[in-house]
DNA sequence: AATTAAAATTGATCTACATCACATTAAATT
DNA sequence: AATTTAATGTGATGTAGATCAATTTTAATT
């Protein structure tokens, strides 16, 4: 049974142990969903009804300012976790976009079922704590760098970290991702 | 018994119930320190024992550039959750500072005792989810402060958002928390 | 209270990076 | 293959904020 459902368990046996009558429950918790390219999973302004758990593909997740100007939070490919986590944690309407780069697949999550699951299941509790806290500590690196960092030793940064996402996306979004405009990044060694 | 561990119970249940019992056992997993004015909780270079959870006091944690500048990751006071969260998980010598800016009083846990209250009692694991969740919150929008406002604008949203640490805390700390110079900020507004 | 040290202000100058404008190249789409 | 659309590159110029330097104000410490 190697179907797309096998890689979210292995994704979340990787962290912690379950049985299979608790991942038989924890699955059935979960929603398929696939967009393509350009299609949006969120909006601002709208409701935030998801967690997404990505099988394969890349997303964007990103604010737009009053000058129209893009700004970057996360880029999410296989196996990251991605959300408005904001809205989504408070259910209220979102603040920022996140759309497909390429055509993608998810197992989505709603709020309600992500209680249910951490408060019937421990380990999917514990599961979520580390991620989470791995999470935090990846955001508190990259505070670090924005706040001690030129613009050019960010993007070297990056390009010695996520070589791959680096050529799977545009060049410009990466300028919106490190805080930098396109032109400049341009400019920089090669 | 109200006490300064009465204090660590109420922080625990405004997020998740635990019995009597359980609190017995998570309770005995923490360590009461208190520390002065100036001293360090952590160094770069050091093992990182703890997270710390402030029970009184005021804290900043930073690094320090090769120029010797100091850029502040956080600022932390009473109920925060304040360590080299990195380090910590992976066990590693620190790569960044906390020292206090006020006489503080923590409850320290160690990661083999928190690891053992979250897999021994589903709450706590349920509480560090939660905990570590908000402050993955509060990272993302630190991130796209610093990706889509001006300085100023930075330090109006903070002044705003918490008066009382602007306040408590020297403006060139102010400065070094929203990564701007100690000058440029006091030429800031009013 | 006197002394020392730290914090905040203010001016002058410098620089990393933004913005604007336009040219070039590459990738979608018909 | 031709056409449209998006991505990238490059020069010229502008600006937010840094850095340097000196002064004043405020807070610690003896």
């Amino acid at each position: 049974m190697q179907d797309k459902y096998s890689l979210l368990r292995q994704h979340i046996e990787e962290i912690v142990s379950i049985t299979d009558e608790e991942w038989h429950f924890v699955k059935s918790h979960f929603e398929f969903k696939s967009y393509k390219k350009h299609q949006f999973l969120i909006q601002a302004g709208q409701a935030v009804d998801f967690e997404y758990w990505i099988i394969k593909g890349l997303v964007k997740a990103y604010s737009i300012d009053d000058k129209g100007k893009e700004h970057i939070l996360q880029f999410a490919m296989e196996n990251y976790w991605v959300s408005d986590h904001c809205a989504f944690q408070h259910q209220e309407p979102g603040t920022i976009f996140v759309d497909c780069l390429e055509d993608s697949a998810f197992f989505c999550l709603s709020l309600e079922n992500r209680e249910k699951i951490c408060f019937k299941v421990p380990a999917m509790a514990n599961f979520f704590r580390i991620k989470s806290n791995h999470g935090y500590i990846n955001l508190q690196q990259r505070i670090l760098s924005l706040l001690t960092m030129t613009a050019e030793s960010r993007y070297a940064y990056l390009l010695n970290k996520l070589p791959q996402l680096v050529q799977r996306v545009p060049k410009k979004l990466i300028a919106a991702y490190l805080g930098v405009s396109r032109e400049t990044l341009s400019r920089f060694n090669n």
